[in-house]
DNA sequence: TTGACACAATTACAAATGTACTCGATACTT
DNA sequence: AAGTATCGAGTACATTTGTAATTGTGTCAA
């Protein structure tokens, strides 16, 4: 269903990368990565032009290198992201994987509260865009 | 990290069928799949082929076809799935994904209070497996 | 000015994935 | 028994993905 061709694991990756930094060129985005684990610079390079190519992300050339930056919202990439998860691995239901977060993912006392908040304001409210 | 190698997306979804099926031919879960999709008999038996090379089926010879069954818990694979997924989608963060749901997923207010009760019954308690 | 570097664009390629065709063996029908 | 429909194992293959080697082009130091 979605209008561009979806991303794999390691391009969602870096996807993410390019929306914390704005805009950024390829060494930019390969230092980021690099903080975390083993790559080459190229292969980044290449995860970023197939990026653009799928319609995610906006190159422009500046001097002889290129930047590249968001295209499409983070926010739709999760939507459409976590939405095949949940149906592939949940048969569309959401709440099991609430469930399984809140059990497996061990948050702190304060990040449970938060939720808790977050619950509340949710509540009868069927707003949204 | 896992020990074996990862499942894809379609993968996934036939790995899923099969622990709710517990135990099935060939047949049974293409059928259980093509109700929603469609999807040839041909390829659900190279999936399931290709679940068990992984290591996440077991296959018994029943007659001349073969019958496959679950070896790896459904939990087990849940995790590391979705464990992979906040890891490449939110650099490991699981409480964004939290938010999400609770944003984008439209809960009704019977599963809303569900989820209120699992956290309160989360809370302070630091106990897993 | 001329190698030696630095950096990024291009090109390459094996492995994984999605998808199905082919073929052989049984079962069903006259 | 011969013909045909069924069903699943085996084989095939194009596309996508992960990953990098190669090539081209300015930059600087001797």
């Amino acid at each position: 269903m979605p209008p561009r061709p979806g991303l794999s694991k390691s391009e969602l990756e870096v996807a993410r990368m390019v929306w914390t930094l704005k805009d950024a060129n390829v060494r930019s985005v390969h230092e980021a990565i690099a903080e975390n684990r083993d790559i080459d610079f190229t292969t980044v390079q290449t995860y970023l032009r197939r990026l653009a190519e799928k319609g995610y992300l906006n190159v422009r050339l500046e001097g002889r290198s290129r930047f590249y930056s968001p295209r499409v919202r983070p926010r739709t990439v999760i939507r459409e992201t976590v939405d095949d998860l949940v149906e592939r691995l949940f048969g569309g239901e959401a709440m099991p994987l609430m469930k399984h977060l809140v059990e497996e993912g061990r948050f702190s006392d304060g990040e449970i509260d938060q939720l808790r908040q977050l619950i509340d304001r949710m509540e009868g409210a069927d707003d949204e865009q």
